[in-house]
DNA sequence: AGAAACATGTAATAGGTTACATGATTTC
DNA sequence: GAAATCATGTAACCTATTACATGTTTCT
């Protein structure tokens, strides 16, 4: 159950609307942690009732605008959360997958999804490089800052362990691209 | 929706009764799409109904043993499966939400939950390691045995990076752990 | 006879996705 | 006054997880 703490996070970073902190997941949280709008509202319902955190309405605003902020018992909930062992989530890989069915069944046209596969990687890794180049300078930073810097740099370091996955797998795909014989599988 | 054609893959490389199917899934395919027995056993009855595969009672077997094979229309919706471009599932990486709430507010002992999270991905990176040395030799094999092996690698891969990233962070914490202790905590 | 492993399911719940519904404010 | 954008939700559906239920065969 991350997504509430994900939420409070987000909250103690700067108050909010539940429009706000959708704009904002997506610059940020999102990339580990993707969440709709749908989800954000009914997440920051809970967070209410639980007495985690506050809403009040914003009068200056439109429509029926309601600012979040996080009360101390939310804070003290985040705080226990993050010192609760965490079990990495199951990777769940679909290309994987394909590779392996490829395999057991022949060749059936994976360089296409492969190349589209590199590119998004590539993409991908060029926005985090520009995050990085505009937001951090190397070696300097406060603590907060030296953290978030990592998290960034393991977004970095997947999409180029990615981008070389993706190469090698079309360079098999390419060799053998002919000779489609194909063998029992080990376990 | 990937556990159909990942079930499917399984059966291609060897006909099995669902119990079979879960066992053999824990030791490869479940690397990367873990499957628990009972949405096995539910997909298996999808695919039968569908006429991808068929079951027959296996008679000189214990209980009411089904066992499955993949039918022509099986192996043509794999194939089409497979050619369909596919993006990567987004991420959800628990830690790295941990890591930027203890930036927001503050040490809260995560030194404790990353060291379980190295020792995890050391634990397995082993296993991956030890199925390679076990299954395959660098360098040779048939198409189907090099992709087989790429996915393998692809699994060391992310341990490694895992690995890696995991003392990067512990780097920070313990250096600005000392910090902290010995300075008030700055604005 | 009893335990362990084999073998197949159902039910309840939680989490996430997609589509739909509603209304206010700003801008042209 | 129409369109775009801001803003908050509900409903239906699917997937996955957890717990429960049931019966068989083999081994000791």
């Amino acid at each position: 159950m991350s997504l509430p703490h994900a939420l409070l996070t987000a909250l103690v970073e700067r108050p909010s609307s539940g429009f706000d902190l959708a704009a904002r997941f997506d610059k940020s949280i999102a990339y580990f942690w993707p969440a709709s709008h749908q989800q954000i509202y009914r997440e920051l319902a809970r967070l209410e009732e639980a007495g985690w955190v506050r809403s009040s309405p914003d009068e200056n605003a439109r429509g029926g605008r309601k600012v979040y902020e996080v009360l101390e018992a939310g804070r003290e909930a985040l705080r226990r959360w993050v010192a609760e062992p965490s079990e990495p989530r199951p990777l769940r890989e679909e290309l994987m997958i394909k590779l392996r069915a490829d395999a057991a069944v022949g060749p059936c046209g994976l360089q296409e999804v492969l190349l589209q596969r590199l590119a998004g990687h590539q993409a991908q890794l060029a926005e985090y490089l520009a995050i990085e180049a505009r937001d951090f300078t190397p070696g300097v930073g406060s603590r907060a800052q030296r953290l978030q810097h990592l998290v960034l740099q393991a977004g970095i370091q997947l999409e180029t362990m990615w981008i070389g996955f993706s190469r090698q797998a079309l360079e098999i795909l390419d060799e053998a691209g002919e000779g489609a014989a194909t063998t029992a599988a080990p376990d």
